[in-house]
DNA sequence: CTGACATATTCCCATATAGGAATATAATAT
DNA sequence: ATATTATATTCCTATATGGGAATATGTCAG
C-alpha cells in the first residue's frame, strides 16, 4: 500500500505546511484564489490544488462571486485533531509543574544560606 | 518534488493512523516492541518500521532493557500541533455558544404562549 | 464576439511512502 | 557453540504526491 493519501482526513490535509498556511489566512476572513497566491506568494495552479485538498476534506468552503471564488475556512473539520492532540497537553503541563515545584523547593532551601555571587 | 516525508515533523508523522494508535498505547506507560505488536494486531516489522519514524521526529524514546527494546512516548513533540490547532478551537466553541444562547432566546420567548403537545 | 482576468485541470517527474516477505542483527539461555 | 527470542533492515511494488509548465474553463467588460 502507499502512503495515507492527502485527502484521507483532515490530519493527512494539515500535514503540508504550505496547506498549513492557507488555512492561517482563512481563519482572518475570507479571501480569493488570487488573494492567497499574493499573501503567501505562490503560484495559482498550486493555491488551487491545494484548495482542491482542502476542499475535498472539508476544512474550507467555496463560494462563487463573479468570476472569483471566494474561500473559508470550516474549522470544524479541524475539530478531530484537537480533539486527538488535546488529552496529551497534560503530560507536559504536568511535567512543568513539577519542575516549577522543584524549583520552588531548590530556591526555598538555599535562600539564607548561600553566599550570592 | 514529492510528498512532505513522513519523518519531517511531527505532523507528518503522526498523518498516519497506525502511528496514532502506537502513540495512543504508549501513553499508557512504556512498551516493548511485541507488546506493541500484540495490543495492536500488527506485524512485527512495520511496528519497527513506524517506531522508526516515530524516533526520528523525536515523538519516542527507547531503552534497552536485555534483549528488548522499551519504547516511550515524547509527548512534547507533539506540541507544535497543539500549538497549531488549539487557537481554533475558539471558532466552533464561539458557534457552539452563540447556538446556545439563540436556542435560549428561543425557549423564553415561547414558553407560556405556546401549547404543549 | 473578443479580450482580459480568475480559477481549475492536465501532463510530467522525482521522490517517498506502507505493507508484505524474507532476512539480518542482537541478546539470552542451555 | 547453538537454539531461541526480540528487533531491525532490506528488497519489492503499487500508489500518490507537490511543484513546474502549459493549457483549459469560466466569467465579465466593452
Amino acid at each position: 500500500m502507499a502512503r495515507t493519501p492527502t485527502t484521507s482526513d483532515a490530519f493527512n490535509a494539515v500535514a503540508e505546511p504550505q496547506r498549513r498556511r492557507i488555512i492561517d489566512l482563512l481563519a482572518l476572513g475570507e479571501r480569493s484564489v488570487n488573494d492567497i497566491v499574493e499573501a503567501l506568494d505562490m503560484r495559482q495552479p498550486q493555491v488551487s490544488k491545494h484548495l482542491g485538498v482542502l476542499r475535498e476534506v472539508g476544512l474550507v468552503n467555496v463560494r462563487d462571486e463573479g468570476r472569483r471564488r471566494l474561500y473559508s475556512l470550516n474549522s470544524e473539520a479541524l475539530r478531530p485533531i484537537y480533539e486527538w492532540v488535546t488529552p496529551y497537553e497534560r503530560f507536559w503541563r504536568e511535567r512543568y509543574e513539577r519542575l516549577e515545584e522543584l524549583l520552588d523547593r531548590l530556591q526555598r532551601q538555599t535562600s539564607g544560606d548561600e553566599p550570592e555571587q
